[in-house]
DNA sequence: TTGAAAGCGCTAACAC
DNA sequence: GTGTTAGCGCTTTCAA
């Protein structure tokens, strides 16, 4: 690998002619800078970024920690905050927790030692501990809540998303709505849950702990609990029970949708289902699958805008939530109230 | 950020003694190191790694080029990769290209100027002519290849895969099969369609062009185009001239749904469908979807395992290509040819 | 317009 | 066991 010293050996000119030339153009003789510029190309230079960020003591690197990569709306946040970078001659460090404790405090010790500028965390239940114990670096949250204090976060309109799903049920006429939920003490799951409760409360309409269950979030693993409570609610819509059912993600609604199957309930004669977030494949389930959008990419982008808020200022940041509108799609799976008999 | 030195004066010992305490804890006096530790831990030293990979040579770090970070199967492939990256205690800095020519050239630039030790890339056709202008680094080719010679590569059996598809059509009683193709000159869309090509020879049943269409890879700008030759071929569908579809891709296999649902065709009566690249929605269409699964998480590790080999062999890798199997997954989507009338 | 020198934080010889 | 020294490749005063 070519060095500055290389190409200052070969030209006859010191170093930090050669990175004048490179930086500050206009600060080296024309014709030096030519024939600098020449003998780097024939040696193919590249700066050395590790030597440049250790001078300039900035990395021109932010970090991006997600639970789940393979998450089609962790990718397309990913996605968002990734342009944005790019657009700030940033580089991203992507790492992929799993939600599990020990990699998501691993993830964050390299960030931090890879002297990353800022960081970008959609949180897991363990996050706010590991935060607490860390060199502080601007932070913003994304999607969910860690529970620390003062920091800024871009989030989805989760109550008001899933008040929007309950009311579009008690419009076709269901009363009797349960709600899978997914990992609880996750602010995602719990603001959802308050969403579906207040629908309820306003309309009238008593709650009934029984008609509400936790999964969990994790594709793998975890799939048995998710998809024990997915099976026990929808047991209640085979017996008439419940007339519609309300997931609040992805999983949980592919959680659901397993359950539909074996159980053979037919859509929406049978259950209504609304899902919060959607998935390319839900506008090929049969039925069409309703549910709430969320603006994933939008999400990642404002998140790494804020970031890069907070590292130009040089101060730190005010805190605050900022809230995305979401959207109902109505599609097949959500229909009125089948009559009695 | 407490540094070495920091430490260092705080004990009263030396910079270096503070760094064989971290590194070498038995080459330090272990009342010395008890000192070094507590101090270290109250300022919440963390190591600067830009500092250490600077003076070592080596960054600890890869990088991995995907074209589209949204595609599930790329993302299961970087899941793969980085699992066994961090098992060798490096990280992983993940770029997404979106088949974007100058993306993919910036991507590579900062990468190596990061001092990547080595690269995984999911080839583009921009691929080849980027990576011969720059400097070698370790590098794995995942899923297609770039055309490079020499280097390792970890692809899944498309030939085979494809093949496997045909088969089952043609043991259903198919013979007017078309295929679904999506960006020409990759090698993954050649190699399918070789294998469809070589199935419908060896049952001795003659090629026609016209059931050949070439779509497109990425799932946003470019739908026009893909869902353009989608429609073209379903409406052969339609007049009956087709009875089978073979969709190269998870794309493909998407844009071929829109254009089932959108013309109304029932599968698979009235076609059978069968993709390449299972999704998780698939298993949840009308009919469920025959599919040829492909190991993602498998080709990442793999390829991610090649890389740390050449690593730490020193030497340039043989080259070659490692295969992985698919596996046909049978679902609703395929069926018998229906009776005439 | 250019060069010399210092230093970012760390590690690795080499002394003692 | 520990300190001293040098240097990774780069940028940035400060002089000339």
């Amino acid at each position: 690998m070519a060095t500055l010293e290389d190409i200052a050996r070969e030209v006859g000119v010191s170093a930090s002619t050669v990175s004048r030339a490179m930086s500050r153009p206009d600060s080296v003789a024309a014709v030096t800078r030519a024939r600098i510029l020449k003998v780097a190309g024939r040696l193919g230079y590249q700066p050395n970024l590790l030597a440049r960020n250790l001078r300039q003591g900035s990395s021109k690197t932010i970090g991006l920690i997600l639970s789940e990569i393979q998450n089609s709306f962790n990718a397309t946040v990913a996605k968002g905050v990734q342009d944005v970078a790019y657009q700030h001659g940033y580089s991203l460090i992507l790492c992929n927790t799993d939600e599990d404790e020990a990699k998501e405090a691993l993830s964050l010790e390299v960030l931090l030692a890879q002297q990353v500028e800022g960081l970008i965390v959609i949180p897991t239940h363990h996050t706010q501990r590991h935060l607490e114990r860390v060199r502080r670096v601007p932070l913003v949250e994304v999607d969910r809540l860690s529970g620390q204090r003062g920091v800024q976060a871009v989030l989805a309109d989760n109550v008001g998303g899933a008040q929007a799903a309950i009311r579009h049920l008690l419009d076709l006429g269901h009363t009797r709505i349960g709600a899978l939920i997914s990992r609880p003490g996750v602010t995602t799951a719990t603001e959802r849950l308050s969403g579906y409760q207040r629908a309820l409360e306003t309309a009238g309409i008593a709650l009934r702990p029984q008609w509400v269950r936790m999964g969990n979030t994790l594709t793998e693993p975890g799939q048995v609990q998710g998809q024990q409570a997915a099976l026990e609610l929808l047991k209640l819509a085979h017996t008439g029970e419940l007339t519609a059912l309300f997931c609040s993600n992805n999983n949980m609604t592919y959680r659901a949708l397993e359950g539909v199957q074996e159980l053979g309930l037919r859509l929406p004669h049978d259950l209504s289902l609304v899902g919060f977030d959607d998935e390319p494949g839900f506008r090929f389930t049969a039925p069409p699958l309703t549910v709430v959008e969320q603006p994933g990419y939008a999400l990642g982008q404002a998140a790494a805008e804020h970031l890069f808020n907070q590292l130009e200022r040089q101060q730190p940041a005010p805190g605050g939530v900022t809230r995305f509108e979401t959207r109902l799609i109505v599609r097949g799976s959500s229909g009125p109230v089948p009559g009695p008999g």
